[in-house]
DNA sequence: TTGACATGTGACCAAATGGTCACCTATCTT
DNA sequence: AAGATAGGTGACCATTTGGTCACATGTCAA
């Protein structure tokens, strides 16, 4: 429990950069990639992005496998997924459901 | 365009703080509160509270109204909703559309 | 109208964050 | 073996962030 609480606290600051959501958006696009690769997608050097990549491989949200000198990065959706659940959706909910009693309402008269 | 980016990026920043998300929850279980009441839920003095509130309030996420000396806030979900839409969902999704996948499959055999 | 109450402002400080660099190790290639 | 290539470490620095406080303003109640 106690886990998944600074979980979410780590996805959340992970995702509070846009470096990092710049990063997470060019592994959706193409998974797999090296730290060389996605160090041509944002402007900054290696050390930088090395760093981001450690913040988003620490929340959880990349995972890693290394293939002889290179180094493999793989998005891992399921944090995501996790917020949403338990915590994005407690928001997000309420409104559609207050969207769809106004459908309702209107669709009576 | 960029202002819903830059808006992004307030939200996410926003969310990015235990102490943000504890007043956004305390505002969820009861909407409209005061400053003072809010301050009572959260280990800081006044004024670390009303930083707070006012990161939240940039990033659209609290609204208020003034009633005579008194200051109340209320949650505003729609931020939250547009993260979800534009952004988290595109992660969240195609996971849960590889299990639907794997249902599927499973239940064929 | 005077005192208590609710909120606001700006200065200030310590710690965290984002970024760079010099230098190092490991692996591939020829 | 030697150079080139991919990645890692630790120090360092500027800026941002989280929090407090002294002080100030506006509003209510007796």
């Amino acid at each position: 429990m106690v886990t998944y609480l600074r979980g979410v606290d780590l996805v959340f600051k992970a995702l509070a950069d846009q470096t990092r959501r710049d990063l997470l958006d060019a592994l959706f696009t193409e998974d797999g990639q090296t730290l060389s690769a996605l160090e041509g997608r944002v402007p900054m050097t290696r050390f930088g992005v090395m760093k981001h990549l450690k913040v988003l491989e620490e929340a959880g949200l990349v995972v890693t496998r290394k293939r002889g000198r290179e180094k493999l990065h793989f998005l891992n959706p399921v944090p995501i997924r996790l917020i949403h659940d338990r915590w994005v959706s407690k928001y997000a909910e309420p409104w559609a459901a207050a969207l769809t009693d106004l459908k309702a309402q209107l669709e009576e008269s």
